[in-house]
DNA sequence: ATGAAAACAGACTGTATGGTCTGTTTTGTG
DNA sequence: CACAAAACAGACCATACAGTCTGTTTTCAT
């Protein structure tokens, strides 16, 4: 609808100011994200920069939506090569990264910004329903009830790691963690004690 | 070593500013904590903020310090008063508090801020550390590594409630998360269905 | 009572920020 | 090739912010 009339030297610059606005926000927190050195990481003028996003939520929103896309690509990337075994795994990688956190810094400051919230909440969504077949795979047979405890446990356990590993860092643990949740719903996990 | 000659009066006015910034949080998010707001919602000058706290940051870490004290105290009691059966109910309770998502707020800043990063972890463990005795009264006979596993799990699943919270309300899924994960380790929760 | 130190008051400053605005260049189209 | 619209350039601005500084008042030990 907005992308009709875009063109390709548009994209590869839109692109560029993502991938700074990214770059910023794993660097220097929510907090650091500003305009300054996003254009300056971008390599890309003021002008440019307000022309692609006029505020500075609407870029924000736009560097999320935009890592939770790479993110989903790459899990499902991973479901299809390896199979729903190792999805746990992934994801735990995956939201073990720097770029999740930063995510998840929006999603809280979501709390006291409607706006954030109301952009945010489709990207949350879509993961749920990208998950749910393959962790129905994983997990055998269980009625509908049943799954969306383990999948919104499994998505709030992850969650709760990768904050907890701001503060402290113990792989090991975390693994242990999450296979005592796959035991809980007779799904073998293939992390080995590491 | 500092609180030796602090006056009662000085004491009533920090109290003042501790509970506006907590409030400020609570309502703007730690983006929105100013010290104009504090001032403003302590009734209390520039001057006396300053006198009381010389940085931004040091006043977020007391704010935060001064929350997690009146949580612990909160914990405790429950604890005392009921016994460690209600201890769930009680984390649960607490931790879906916009006063805790608030404090996360600046747990996930800590990832690209070390200063505050140091302020935060001593709470964290000392929460831990007085969760550890009523769990075990709670999940019977566990070895210290299935305790910690125990342990450590049943606060990232709060955390990550906690975070997930934001974006949808849903309480009773919440609790079958939380049962699933009691039930993992044999112990009986008291969370009814809502 | 008194004097020194702590507590408070409130004006002030330098700076960084998000956003705007006017122009210039590049692109696609007829 | 013309020409309109999109893309970009970059100076500019109002504002809000954390932190400072100089005074005044209150507290408390003596």
């Amino acid at each position: 609808m907005e992308a009709a009339r875009r063109q390709s030297r548009a994209l590869r610059t839109r692109e560029q100011i993502l991938a700074a606005a990214v770059e910023v926000m794993v660097g220097h927190g929510y907090a650091g994200l500003t305009m300054q050195r996003v254009q300056t990481a971008a390599g890309v003028t003021r002008g440019a920069l307000t022309h692609h996003f006029s505020s500075m939520r609407e870029l924000a929103v736009a560097a999320v939506d935009y890592v939770a896309a790479a993110q989903a690509g790459e899990i499902e990337a991973a479901v299809a090569d390896a199979g729903p075994a190792e999805l746990i795994e992934v994801l735990h990688e995956v939201t073990r990264r720097p770029t999740y956190v930063a995510g998840l810094e929006l999603w809280v400051a979501a709390r006291t910004d409607p706006e954030l919230r109301a952009a945010l909440r489709p990207g949350a969504r879509q993961l749920g329903r990208q998950l749910r077949e393959p962790l129905l795979l994983l997990v055998g047979d269980l009625d509908d009830e049943r799954l969306e405890v383990f999948a919104d446990g499994l998505l709030s356990l992850l969650r709760g790691l990768a904050v907890g590993g701001v503060l402290r860092d113990r792989p090991a643990l975390e693994k242990a963690v999450l296979a005592a949740w796959l035991g809980a719903f007779g799904a073998q996990a293939t992390t080995g004690a590491g």
